[in-house]
RNA sequence: GUGGAUGUAGCUCAAUUGGUUAGAGCAUCGGGUUGUGGUCCCGAGGGUUAUGGGUUCGAGUCCCACCAUCCACCCCA
């Protein structure tokens, strides 16, 4: 039997685990000084946890079985479910805001291709417990910082990022009604996506109403915001509270993204709508900007989702972004270091009697941290140090039987030390 | 889940209209250049041509199925 991985998985031989830990490695140290800390939850969960949040069709896109106890339990398609599940277990003995992120492998059974795969690793940074536009602006900031961090500038990536909040708040002021709203944020979500004539069907079937459309265009055209007034004025509605409200929290979000140092990465653009129904207020996606692939991450406001699940109403914020496409983005424009594997030193001898003190000396510049190998094998010299080049080490130690030869095989430097000096200070020589 | 394209050593590719034991480069392993390195030279291993059927005297080549990958839909948490 021939058994490869299984469709839509990825086998992580060493050259591509080099680049999952530098993403993974670069995730959490990220979190880490912008103050979040770390979970993470079980890769099964009930299939309820799921329903209840997104309704019947999920099921059919994420993995889900039966257990030998009778139990519905699927693998995690995403963490915010498990995130809530947590927090809500919790909720009142945790100091907010809860600022938590995970590190986690999720599960779609959706068909693969570039960019998707059906096991993928991806970082969640949530804010809990603050209703400020300022949250959401910091979430922005983290991912920002990122990607700044893994080397992108604000020419390779832009944050698109528009408010739900104010959308909804202008749909309800043309008349819509509140139930009405979803599939109409579903549409508009298509902008761009599709094209024009095949949009502007979609729109006519969940606004047959010409006028109310012709300002929906207009608001989605909107390139920068005005006051409520002028803005309802413009589209002929009502400047309601809520618009003026919705108005006052975009603002609140944008001048938090000029304070942070971030606005030249972000753009103000209706198109952002998400396709899930939960996003309440700021939402965001991240694209390279060549658009040639899928978002980087996408997150947003998600208000009610503690609620749903069983908790308390509490505001909360934030982003995922998958290991996918970034890791795609960063190996074209060049952005991977060097991530081949290296030794401090290789420990060779020319002579097969001293091969014993080539085992001493490894293990004391092991235990001592320094990375070191050796060949198993009583070679010549000259194909040991070939050994040791083709390792990647830094140096190369000669154990000879009066003294040791340290070599640096960068410079091709090579000096002779007293093997007991060396042993007991070998990071010394190996500067 | 639907539609299209692709599938020959680990990788990149060869193989005349169907015609002998499917080749090369790189990589890997071994050896030599007789003890100081990635060069050079020699050699070896590795493919039931993704898999399973079928047509044919004969299939890598044609047909069918299946699996996987890529692209486009669907979806995108």
């Amino acid at each position: 039997m021939d058994f490869q991985a299984v469709k839509g998985t990825r086998d992580f031989y060493p050259a591509e685990m080099a680049v999952r830990n530098y993403l993974v490695d670069a995730w959490r140290r990220v979190s880490l000084r912008n103050g979040f800390e770390e979970f993470d939850g079980p890769v099964l969960e009930y299939l309820d946890l799921y329903r209840v949040k997104s309704g019947d069709e999920i099921v059919s896109q994420l993995f889900a079985f039966t257990d030998r106890g009778g139990r519905q339990l699927a693998m995690r398609p995403e963490m915010t479910p498990t995130l809530a599940r947590m927090i809500n277990a919790r909720v009142n003995s945790l100091p907010r805001p809860i600022k938590w992120f995970c590190l986690s492998n999720v599960f779609r059974a959706e068909n693969p291709q570039r960019g998707r795969s059906r096991e993928f690793f991806q970082w969640n940074i949530d804010i809990i417990g603050s209703d400020q536009a300022l949250a959401d602006a910091e979430g922005v900031f983290v991912a920002v910082d990122l990607l700044a961090e893994l080397g992108l500038a604000s020419n390779d990536v832009v944050v698109r990022y528009s408010s739900r909040r104010l959308l909804a708040a202008v749909l309800t002021g043309l008349g819509l009604a509140a139930d009405a709203i979803p599939a109409v944020l579903a549409v508009l979500d298509k902008r761009g996506k599709l094209p024009d004539p095949a949009f502007a069907e979609m729109l006519e079937k969940v606004v047959p109403a010409e006028d109310t459309r012709e300002s929906i265009r207009k608001f989605l055209d909107l390139r920068q915001m005005e006051s409520a007034e002028e803005l309802a004025a413009d589209l002929c509605i009502l400047a309601s509270e809520e618009l003026r409200l919705a108005l006052e929290d975009l603002r609140q979000f944008q001048q938090a993204l000029r304070s942070f140092g971030i606005e030249a990465w972000c753009r103000y653009d209706t198109g952002i709508v998400r396709g899930l129904a939960y996003y309440t207020g700021i939402v965001y996606e991240i694209y390279d900007r060549s658009e040639t692939l899928r978002a980087l991450a996408g997150g947003g406001r998600y208000d009610n989702l503690l609620e749903v699940l069983g908790g308390p109403k509490i505001g909360a914020t934030g982003f995922g972004m998958g290991d996918v496409v970034l890791g795609i983005l960063l190996a074209e424009k060049g952005k991977l270091p060097d991530l081949a594997s290296r030794l401090d030193c290789f420990v060779v001898t020319g002579e097969a009697a001293l091969q014993d003190q080539v085992l001493q000396t490894v293990g004391a510049l092991r235990r001592g941290g320094v990375a070191t190998d050796f060949s198993p094998k009583a070679r010549n010299l000259s194909k040991l140090l070939k050994d040791a080049a083709g390792r990647r080490a830094r140096y190369a130690v000669i154990v000879r039987a009066e003294s040791l030869a340290v070599k640096n095989l960068t410079t091709g430097e090579q000096i002779d030390v007293p093997a007991g000096e060396f042993l007991r200070q070998p990071k010394k020589f190996l500067a």
